[in-house]
DNA sequence: AAATGTGAAGACCTTCACAGCA
DNA sequence: TGCTGTGAAGGTCTTCACATTT
């Protein structure tokens, strides 16, 4: 049986506490002190990890090094992924700029945007291209992943456009949650949204 | 019985299509459309609203006008908050920056960091304070809730302290997901883990 | 006729608890 | 002994389906 998405969603958790057991020199971690760690239960952990192989020796537990090694397998993100950006105003330029994508393996290599004025310019190193160009750049660059900081009334269409375009994952900042086929998956990064839900609890 | 917090997650989705629906002079919608036009099933609505009322009118549908001032109000965004911004480096000042919260009822009035060469500058109009005024300026300005912007190692020290001055919601950019005690809400804006749960499908 | 509100059913996810192995 | 891996149990969330209301 497959994973089902949330606990692909937990992956990613595992192996940032277990690059950080790596830097404190921890070797070896059981289910229970990965999930104090995080706040969850050491059940958890071993359904979790359960979903893709036997990584753990019992008695003893799970050795660290080699388990980052299979889940950064597991998540694909042992390799370089190709990002492209789609708007390059103020939240696109942020972005651009943010230093956290490459050392993870996104590396943002094309930039769109459908405002012919930016169109041209070179924004952190990154040629501007026009909306026309996803198509045949997507292919060239082998472009999976998108990441879109446009405004929220121009979000459909490029998000549409995207999905022409055979983009399989997309990062979305704007403000709409799109409907998307099953075989294209959305993360919404919507601190609005965030605050929201939170407000309801003071 | 009271609503699951995966159900006041999606209310802020539902206010939002309101205030379109709003825009779009649509004044009445039955769960169906509401359903559709999120992507949705009709009885996910009306389950939904149902934890708060019987809002809807039978053979109808929801009046728009109607609900969204009742979702804002069960939501509390029906008036404005004071909000604490904790790290005014590249994010932090991205963030005071950032026009999309104030219209939103979200008024960021307060301003941390820890490096005492940022307290004293003014940024955006709001003046940099030290970490050791938190507990005075909160109190005096009415704030519960807060942006965690600083870097990953600082977080968990940043948000103790936000804790022990009885902060009660917290939006957090940095990398960590901290631990909190129940009656602290915190949502986690993490692009890296959203980009990395979905390289799986890829 | 049309759509809500809601018990009941079903699907999904988490936790329990223990057999089995190092 | 200590901890994994996993069926079974328990809990939560979603969908169904229909009685009820306008």
């Amino acid at each position: 049986m497959d994973a089902p998405e949330v606990v692909i969603q937990r992956i990613p958790l595992y192996v940032r506490l277990l690059n950080q057991f790596q830097i404190d020199g921890i070797s070896v971690a059981s289910s229970s002190e990965i999930g104090s760690a995080l706040g969850m239960t050491s059940a958890q952990i071993r359904k979790d990890l359960g979903y893709f192989g036997h990584f753990g020796t019992q008695g003893k537990g799970y050795d660290c090094a080699m388990l980052l090694k299979e889940l950064r397998g597991i998540l694909q993100i042992d390799k370089e992924w190709a990002v492209a950006l789609v708007g390059v105003g103020r939240l696109g330029r942020a972005i651009i700029g943010y230093p956290g994508f490459a050392p993870e393996g996104f590396k943002i290599t094309a930039a769109f945007d459908v405002n012919t004025k930016q169109v041209g310019k070179a924004i952190g190193g990154i040629l501007v291209q026009p909306i026309s160009e996803l198509g045949r750049t997507l292919k060239s660059k082998n472009i999976h992943i998108a990441v879109v900081a446009v405004p929220t009334n121009e979000a459909p269409n490029i998000i549409g456009n995207l999905k022409e375009c055979g983009i399989r994952a997309i990062l979305n900042y704007s403000s709409i949650s799109p409907k998307v086929p099953n075989e294209v998956k959305v993360r919404n990064i919507d601190p609005i949204l965030a605050l929201q839900s939170m407000t309801y609890y003071l």
